[in-house]
DNA sequence: CTGAAAGCGCTAACAC
DNA sequence: GTGTTAGCGCTTTCAG
């Protein structure tokens, strides 16, 4: 690659000092129309772009902003990422993103590398449980926020729906429905919203006085894949699951598919929800029942948030928990023995 | 933020020269044991991280490349910078992306501001028509590959499938299976992919004796809500469309999606084949019959030549252009009238 | 208006 | 082994 021209190049071919070529690029400072153009013929002719890396070492502004996500495949991110960005985009903000494949490794490594290039803030869409880097960032003052994950610490923000309570409704759902053997697929057991939506669906069967059993449950990574073999495994088990609470859509279609495998009708045979609501869920068959995360709009209130912060417009803590919605759908079925279910517990 | 330390901070606490701290950062050279252990703590104490901008000022060295979406919604491209990752990786290279939304000044900007960070290499993974800025990094040697997209200029790395040639196939198996009145959703205009499959559908139409009509074709974005609308559109066209072919699955998704919503049934009423073979594509219903385009392995490949050109290990031009495959699923059927369907043209 | 010069934080000779 | 110092390319006082 070659060599670029530096603005020393260009003064000299100009005839003038580097200070004035710095002026004319940077149209600060009245400059004298014909030196103004004689600086702009030299950088026309020379073909010179200016080093933004020596820039930002002199102005420590980088105007970018950092995100990291674990699965960039996963559209909850990907339509996160897509907020954000026009969000920054508005505010003259870079969006530079990277992704970890849920590795703690990876992530350690990402947050160094946007902090040694001095970007300006950080959303993390990561899924730790871990928070070691959290209180790092925050020791630093380094503006960042989380998304899609919550942490004890007051003074770091956030953007999530109530993981624990959206789990709750939609279970809660199923049992007015009529269903009782109802069985879930947990997420990552050292993730974060895998624990909070196990714990709703604890809370939902114990308030219905329905007895929770581990055989009833099974871990999956947040893949559709994984979804599909942890299903086959549930169904293995012959425990005559009449419903399954999948910890993500991906996971739910997993498992959907590998009920159809089966040859058995969904929701008749089994009924299927999910979280996330992510876009595919309204448009497979059947369409998914499953809990709602605005994430484009999650995406730029995280970006909003973290710009105030980076410009000190506000540093008070916004902290944003966001009311969980059950988007019902096909999967889910009209309710258990469909004209003689009871609606007691609604 | 508090403004970082410096690595004068850091020599001035352990008392040793900035050179020395330089020296244990980066492991170069040997340090005796005792002061490595004081510079370490003095860095532990003081939370330093390096200032990248100004290494990479001096040494002209980032070990990251980078790579430009213009959907990360889209599968293909998310699948495909999993690949990328895990070569980068496993080469000790970062990765970072970004996202364009497909437009042509986004990715002008991000192919300067990666430039501008010295990012050492750049998997463009751009759909666009316009060549001025990739022979414009060409002249600069700047290495980049080109994915999912060719180009005429020879001195240009790329790895693609044959889109024309995957749009003839798939179109031809339409019509060994009997199906005449075929229609077309097409990609944006101003995208090569999108002129390529459509070259493809009119060569098979063509050799078919089956005459091109652009009463068929209807434009579209890649996304499903788009290709949802479209569909809508050409069924209200009354043009009795036997099946269709969409420029990718996303389209295919919302066609598929409009034609059940009017009470049609895929494929007896319609058949929809797509182009890609992303994921979801296997496990939709009915099951999509499309072209496959490897992504994670397509976006390996292409980390793999870059990476090879930013070492100069090998500047022979690698030009991958990969056969593509049909996947055939359920969306297209087993044949128009079943039984009497001739086979004559297979 | 314009130029000289002092850094920004780091690496890489080159001494000692 | 370790320290000194000259830059990398640019912005920004401070003089003139």
């Amino acid at each position: 690659m070659k060599s670029h021209n530096s603005i020393i190049d260009v003064a000299r071919k100009a005839g003038v000092s580097i200070a004035t070529v710095s002026r004319v690029i940077n149209d600060v400072s009245i400059v004298r129309e014909d030196t103004r153009q004689k600086v702009l013929n030299a950088i026309e002719e020379l073909n010179f772009s200016p080093n933004a890396i020596a820039r930002v070492l002199v102005t420590r502004k980088t105007h970018t902003i950092g995100m990291i996500i674990p699965d960039i495949s996963n559209p909850i991110y990907s339509e996160a990422s897509r907020g954000i960005e026009e969000i920054a985009s508005k505010n003259k903000y870079n969006l530079i993103f990277c992704n970890t494949n849920y590795l703690h490794s990876k992530e350690l490594k990402y947050i160094n590398i946007f902090r040694e290039y001095r970007i300006e803030g950080l959303i993390l869409a990561t899924a730790e449980i871990e928070d070691n880097y959290v209180s790092m960032l925050k020791r630093e003052k380094f503006p960042c926020v989380l998304l899609f994950r919550q942490v004890k610490d007051e003074d770091i923000n956030f953007v999530v729906v109530d993981n624990e309570k959206g789990a709750f409704k939609i279970v809660q759902h199923l049992i007015t429905l009529g269903y009782k053997r109802i069985g879930h697929i947990t997420g990552p057991a050292n993730i974060s919203c895998s624990q909070l939506r196990l714990k709703g669906y604890k809370r939902a069967l114990e308030k219905n006085s329905l007895k929770f059993s581990q055989d009833f449950c099974i871990t999956s990574r947040f893949e559709e894949g994984d979804g599909y073999k942890a299903m086959q495994k549930l169904l293995d088990r012959r425990m005559n699951i009449e419903a399954v609470f999948c910890a993500n859509d991906l996971i739910a279609f997993g498992a959907i598919r590998a009920i159809k495998e089966r040859r058995l009708r969904i929701p008749d045979d089994v009924a299927v929800v999910g979280f996330d609501d992510i876009k595919p869920s309204s448009y497979t068959t059947p369409a998914l029942t499953t809990v709602n995360q605005p994430s484009y709009q999650m995406g730029s209130l995280s970006a909003e948030i973290l710009i105030n912060m980076i410009r000190g417009d506000s540093m008070t803590s916004k902290r944003v928990i966001l009311e969980p919605e059950i988007i019902i759908r096909e999967s889910c079925g009209l309710g258990k023995d469909s004209g003689q279910r009871d609606l007691e517990m609604e």
